[in-house]
DNA sequence: CTTGACCTTCCAGTGAGTGGAAGCCCTATG
DNA sequence: CATAGGGCTTCCACTCACTGGAAGGTCAAG
């Protein structure tokens, strides 16, 4: 299978992929022509990495879930850390973007928007006193 | 005032006012030796950046929040509708964190974390169905 | 035989800094 | 007066996870 028919079974752009391979996430055999030949596992890789991704996880996190995804012999309790260390940066990313949004909300909740030039969002970051 | 001063005042490292200098946000002046030479107006600009980037507002943002701030016959409007699309911004990331959140615990709960391979945290990144 | 879609590699850029090297400048101390 | 230290300068490389684009090879259809 080329490379445009696993992007579409995976649902990862080519260029990805072929990142992927770079470093060192998957190892496509290659045709004749030098195309990336794609045999099933590699799919099943791919699929497993497009979703890890969409969970947030980091590329260094995908390796290591993927390798302990290919050792029958792991300890789920390996797998289970990383993705509590994962779930806490998220809850704490979380947090902080609340912050955020509750500052930003009073500040655009108390700005007229008009014409004119006073602006306490201004007035606030200039001076927060 | 050097580098080091300005940097405690504004509360940035002195690497990021460097860094802000090279795109132009602020322009202090030089003294002879070609130390940088910050007056108030550019520790002015340089705590408002530093809010500013706290509240999560991109540089290119801060740049436009930047220009707003010193003119003053500008319209609050233009503030507003900044910060309002910074806002949707936040809150859609948020609600992307949530969901991501949201799976992770589930995983998480149902992971055993002990010495077996068993995990159903792979195999929901395996095979989701 | 040509067209167009696919594939290849390689280089550069994104955002917002951060780390480090090499080398000046300034002050304080012996 | 020499030197040690800290602070300042520039410049280059690196981060993360891709993404865009150029230049060129390959393949199937018409």
């Amino acid at each position: 299978m080329n490379i445009g028919d696993a992007a579409t079974k995976a649902g990862l752009p080519a260029k990805t992929i072929r990142y992927y391979e770079d470093i060192g996430l998957v190892k496509p055999a290659r045709d004749a022509n030098g195309y990336r030949a794609f045999v099933q596992s590699d799919i099943h890789k791919l699929t497993f990495l497009a979703r890890a991704r969409a969970l947030g996880f980091s590329i260094e996190d995908c390796r290591d879930l993927l390798a302990l995804w290919e050792d029958s012999s792991r300890a789920s309790s390996d797998v289970r850390r990383i993705a509590q260390e994962h779930l806490a940066r998220i809850e704490t990313k979380i947090a902080d973007l609340e912050d955020m949004r509750d500052t930003l909300k009073t500040l655009v909740r108390d700005c007229a928007g008009d014409d004119r030039p006073d602006c306490p969002i201004l007035n606030r970051l200039g001076d927060p006193a």
